[in-house]
DNA sequence: GTACGTGCAAAATGTTTGCATCATT
DNA sequence: AATGATGCAAACATTTTGCACGTAC
């Protein structure tokens, strides 16, 4: 349960009970959960938990890069962070991974040079590139 | 100034002075005003106009494809819906548009074989793929 | 022991809604 | 004339903040 200690530590981020049981909650959890979703997940293990307690843990997580939020149709949601890859965004708002070979498959295809050729010609820099397939809602 | 009258007759949608000016600041619009934003923008023309009509205005253009929503960091943004296009998101949380020739450019040599892959494979329909480059804050 | 995290409640923000009035068709 | 849009204010949902107390280091 708390080798999120070494994970936090790494980060110089201090280790709570709380914190453990968020991290661990947005680790385990497939979909990307909303922080309310997140609250209700982490009540199981820490009834007394308080939302303030999960956007707090989440802002910081985000912060050291161990999280990122998405802002999506009804409130933001989260995911651990891992590299690269493809959301499928469903017709009820929520997110979903593309699995991964398949998403790796299409971020290897991707042109990057054009990519390079934009930065060249703007002078801005690209962080990164966000990738979303909109699901139709089945009619 | 009032062309867009045509526009709105086309999909069913009543005229109104205050449509007009929410819809024409749209277009004209170069970034993706918020709905704040275009209040402002609009407020030259009608001093009046109040916020809940730009909602409001916003709601009916977009359930009419003439306009489309973006979740963004602080507010949602709003564009009028040009097709397919790549959006660059910047450090400040604004969204502008990856020039013309280059969005194309990156969408043609974009690989929808992958996508129809994952129709097939998953039973879902892929509306549309959303591309967002990353634009990292200069240090 | 100190610095920092937590929980609660209140505030801030962005968006939606109800309703009387007004404009478009 | 009738249908539907506007403007206002109040409601709502999500996220942020202030502060007294508790916990990790």
């Amino acid at each position: 349960m708390s080798d999120a200690r070494a994970v936090f530590a790494k980060h110089g981020l201090r280790w709570t009970r709380q914190r453990d049981c968020v991290y661990s909650a947005l680790v385990c959890a497939k979909a990307h959960p909303t922080a309310e979703e997140l609250l209700d997940l982490v009540h199981a293990d820490e009834p007394g938990l308080s939302l303030a307690t999960v956007y707090n843990t989440l802002e910081v997580l985000c912060a050291a890069r161990l999280a990122r939020r998405l802002h999506t149709e009804h409130a933001d949601r989260y995911e651990v962070e891992t590299g690269e890859h493809v959301h499928l965004q469903m017709p009820d708002g929520s997110i979903l991974d593309v699995p991964e070979e398949l998403s790796d498959r299409l971020l290897e295809r991707f042109p990057d040079d054009l990519v390079a050729e934009l930065e060249r010609r703007t002078g801005l820099r690209i962080g990164r590139v966000s990738l979303k397939l909109v699901v139709e809602p089945r009619e």
